[in-house]
DNA sequence: CAAATTAATTTGGTCGACCAATACATTTGC
DNA sequence: GCAAATGTATTGGTCGACCAAATTAATTTG
């Protein structure tokens, strides 16, 4: 067990809330004295403020203290642990949730891509194929989903598949995974021509299809796992 | 524009691998050089490189330094951009992003459900039909929500939607809306009973029934702004 | 007595100093 | 000549001190 002076502030503030003592709504009590009670410094303290703001649970106001958001208590200690136990994310569910969120992100760039972001598309395409013998292949992968993503113009998708997909690769790279990139090079052009034709459905297939590899290899890796 | 210390430093970083000084897989230079070279403290680098880490930008090593991830320069940069815009999420997007999320939530609760889930998702039905007469109601709202999320034992479903939620719920608090909560409290119930028969298809359309009302809403107030 | 003003205190924001662990250069022993 | 040991410099980790803004208490004033 490695518990961080951070996760261990979290903790104490969540046992605050969890025994009754702070209630949503609440001021928190001051840096100063979280980190007198709490026996550590103000930065841990502040480090761990951050996190939950990050997470929308406390709002820090300048010169004024940090307050509960006016959540109910369960929601509270149940988002709290969930911060708590952000690291643990299991691989199937990664690529789980990516296959969701690129088959959905494929829908709304067949909808709603401009020519700019077809350029984009067809450029990170070519550079795939150029480089799919080269060891940066997953990369230029990696770029054209990402070209994708910009071109289903909703920044939150692109953004979650951005923190989504990294993990991912890194799984990739550590098992040393070798699909086969003619394969998805097919299945990259027959996306793109998709998306280009604006076939909604079709582009959103094709990436579920696109994607089935990589879930097939994290329902074995999940079953091996146990 | 307020722009923030820290985001100075990660678009002064941004800059840095752009321009080609600093390639993937580099370390980046110390921190106290940063606050130097960027005019600041080390307080706002380390916070900056916290951010970053976060996203999966860069990885700190205790007294080695920090190195950038071995992604291409394309996707670091934009995976950039998205952390010093991460803000301006437009509302609609953010409840784009929340349809897709729960949809499939509240299909893989359907069908991974324990009874240990089920008592909960009752429960928290049941808060919700006692409470949404209180000002309390949002809270006991997301409650329920959050309770499928749980249960549909994918944690970076949950998380995802922990982060698009509280956003969501702060223009709803803002702009005081008031939705017709028999009308939800009535779907609950039925979402909950598809779930209760493992029906996923129906869970699943139901949930997506659920949020066209928040969907119609985003669109108008996005028709509005422009 | 109440409202407005001012002084004192508390707050988060920022910073530089100190600490221990690491990496590196030098020395030492064989 | 080479390897191991040692000492030095550099690194991120932690902390408490100082700052300005915001709040609260005290004071003044009409």
């Amino acid at each position: 067990m490695d518990i961080t002076p951070v996760d261990m502030v979290i903790s104490k503030i969540k046992d605050l809330i969890s025994s009754g003592i702070l209630r949503p709504g609440d001021r928190l009590p001051a840096e100063r004295k979280m980190a007198a009670d709490f026996g550590c410094g103000r930065t841990h303290v502040r480090d761990a403020l951050h996190k939950l703001e990050f997470y929308g649970i406390v709002k820090t106001l300048p010169q004024s203290g940090s307050i509960i958001n006016g959540l109910d208590i369960n929601t509270l200690d149940g988002l709290i642990s969930d911060v708590l136990n952000l690291q643990d994310y299991d691989f199937y569910s990664l690529v789980e949730t990516r296959l969701v969120l690129e088959v959905n992100s494929a829908r709304l760039c067949a909808e709603r891509w401009t020519e700019r972001d077809m350029e984009a598309i067809e450029k990170a395409h070519a550079n795939y194929l150029k480089n799919f013998k080269t060891p940066a292949k997953v990369s230029y992968d990696f770029a054209f989903h990402r070209t994708i993503a910009e071109a289903s113009h909703n920044p939150v998708f692109k953004a979650m598949l951005l923190v989504v997909i990294p993990d991912i690769m890194k799984v990739y790279e550590n098992e040393r995974i070798c699909a086969n990139d003619m394969v998805a090079g097919e299945e990259h052009y027959e996306l793109m021509e998709a998306i280009k034709k604006r076939d909604v459905d079709l582009a959103g297939s094709i990436m579920h299809q696109h994607l089935q590899g990589v879930m097939a290899f994290a329902k074995e890796r999940l079953e091996q796992a146990v």
